[in-house]
DNA sequence: ATGGCCCTAGATTAGGGA
């Protein structure tokens, strides 16, 4: 049985909750990653997502970060969080279960500049991270990796190569912690459906982005080797409606 | 022309995002 599985970094849930429950009406899918609620969990809104016949696991934060994980049948056994990091109070991960398949959702840091302090502290979380996810596979055959990764994986997912060389989000220690996790057996399910398709999950709101297709590709939906790729895409419509996120959700189908 | 837009907190602007 096929499923969809989706991630949307969502730029405040509190803003975009409405376009949140149309997609998971006219999708529904498994499951479906959020990033950037900048929500408490007290401040979240669950009754919608309730009522509409959802469940909602939530790592939130005041004003920055938070992720949640929305789902058709009860997540079990989750975890919030990077476990050996917890001391980190940026809410950035959350993992579970559905049946034999877990999923770990991310909003991994931006870094901001290529030698700021906020680069070195992505890097640090992104060797953190290569370390449980490893994990997570032995304990976990059927593994999907979720999320904003805030890292452009090659030339190709990026709209002016010349001009992003060695930038933030697309420099040569942030392709490595990424390339690391390929390594670790998990595909970008996206660019192994489409080896030579450019499709960018990401515009600026500035400078008429959308309409230039000045973008990136940052938004990835990994999958182990356990699993079956069926399809993978982006979904243009939520990012070309009215007061849209500047991210559009990033999916794979497997089974 | 190195900013442009959007979001939050909470102020009459600043910080962060990518």
């Amino acid at each position: 049985m096929p499923m969809k599985i989706v991630s949307w970094n969502v730029n405040s849930l509190n803003v975009r909750q409405s376009q949140v429950l149309d997609y998971l009406e006219s999708h529904h899918p498994a499951v479906l990653g959020l990033q950037e609620l900048k929500q408490t969990d007290e401040a979240v809104k669950r009754e919608a997502f309730i009522q509409a016949g959802w469940h909602l696991v939530t790592q939130g934060q005041k004003t920055y970060n938070g992720v949640a994980l929305i789902s058709k049948s009860a997540p079990e056994n989750v975890v919030r969080g990077i476990p050996n990091n917890e001391d980190d109070p940026q809410a950035r991960a959350i993992a579970a279960s559905y049946g034999d398949l877990r999923v770990l959702n991310l909003y991994v840091p931006n870094g901001k500049a290529v030698g700021d302090e906020k680069y070195h502290y992505k890097l640090g979380w992104l060797e953190k991270l290569q370390a449980y996810v490893a994990r997570l596979l032995q304990e976990y055959p059927k593994l999907v990796v979720i999320g904003d990764f805030n890292i452009a994986p090659a030339d190709i997912d990026v709209h002016d190569p010349k001009a992003w060389q060695d930038k933030i989000l697309c420099s040569a220690p942030e392709r490595q912690a990424l390339q690391a996790l390929f390594d670790l057996g998990l595909t970008d399910a996206f660019r192994a459906r489409h080896p030579e398709r450019q499709q960018f999950s990401w515009w600026d709101y500035r400078m008429g982005g959308l309409r230039r297709n000045l973008g990136l590709r940052i938004d990835l939906t990994l999958i182990s080797p356990a699993l079956q790729l069926i399809d993978a895409d982006i979904d243009m419509a939520p990012r070309e409606q009215e007061r849209p996120s500047d991210h559009a959700p990033a999916w794979v189908e497997i089974q």
